[in-house]
DNA sequence: GTGGTCTAGACCACC
DNA sequence: GTGGTCTAGACCACA
């Protein structure tokens, strides 16, 4: 499991969500498949398992996770809801980044140049 | 002004200094114009003075506005600086935005893709 | 054997315990006749063997089971027994719920109507 | 406040939880009232105020309160919702006990007398 | 060993 | 003073 780096700007257990939220829709952990326990996952995160814990409750809550009874916890094996959850999650991204730029004055076609702009940039520095 | 709404997962104060920032970068306040007195300005957001001193303060920091000590708070009105905020948190946006949904496991094809239909619909409604 | 569905607000082996409860007092499972094993039961349940057994300890705890060594568990054959625990549990369930029902703020009146109008609302679906 | 009682069988933040349901929907607790702090009510309850807290968030999930920042939470002030969450959790808790009874082999008739003869014989008690 | 709950005590941002 | 978060450490029921 990767590295975790909190920042101070937002509550960790809800960074947490947002990273088992991206690593389910991304596909990274796969469906059906089985989470390590709290304790391992708080370990890994050098967290208190308590903050994991309040984690992975929010993340059943979504209904991305879910529990068994003194056996683990297991990502859903539904895919067509992770498909609809990252349908979901993207749209709400792209609005509220759009609603943000409409509101630094800058017109749609502009947003999509800086966009291409920003990934050719990218491209040349790889 | 327009009516206020906050979020809980934000400080309020740098809710509103994103207000501000966004309508000084989008020219909805002019430069070099008079802002409202901290009271007044805190009656129309419905919040504690306090807070508004804190967001206005944090606005000069950055140097947005500049407070004349007997006749209040004015926009700056260097234009170049107001361009050169508005690219650097242009940019900002755009790269935060693009890592999120790299995260989530969209192609950078995907994304521009997503944002031009967004926008599309968008046309559509209005 | 009815499908089983466990809630996680319970220990599942209270719920195998209610099942059973429900099943003697109303006469489902009768008098004086045998059980199936506790292998069978617990793969007809879906549960592990230790729950299945933990609830019929239980239950002959309460005195409505009785194990013979070699040849298995059986029903008690006390009608009489199983007549007064009907009126017992039926009894609990009534004062438990017409507590809570007044801690609701309903009055005596209103629980008996509504409990009219939600058995006409099944006839009628019937 | 009243003393407060805890049973073993049942998280004590859910017990907690019931009981402000209760309050709020028979009207114990006014629509808009102020609550008394978390920890005020942990003091009164004789618990951690980690536990009250999670029976309030929880309260506030369902909607019977909200939070003011810095001022504390407050009992909604929708009186139609109160009301529909009040008949909602008495139909929940009217179907699962018909259900009960009806596990337990009794007909609906005469669950009625029961009921009948149970208000009764409270009647002569007092 | 698993998740769930609880306590005790601390710190923080906000108003 | 308010709610929110976090840590540390403990105990329990369950399988």
């Amino acid at each position: 499991m990767k590295e975790f780096v909190f920042t101070n700007d937002k509550p960790i257990y809800l960074q947490l969500l947002d990273f088992f939220k991206a690593g389910i829709i991304s596909g990274e952990f796969k469906e059906g498949s089985r989470l390590d326990s709290v304790r391992e996952l708080a370990v890994a995160a050098k967290v208190n398992p308590n903050t994991m814990q309040k984690a992975l409750v929010e993340l059943e809550r979504l209904g991305l996770v879910r529990t068994e009874r003194t056996s683990g916890r297991f990502i859903t094996d539904d895919k067509e809801m992770i498909e609809s959850m990252k349908k979901e999650f993207a749209k709400a991204e792209i609005e509220s980044f759009l609603a943000k730029m409409q509101g630094y004055g800058f017109s749609q076609k502009q947003v999509l140049e800086f966009i291409e702009s920003e990934i050719n940039e990218k491209e040349d520095n790889e």
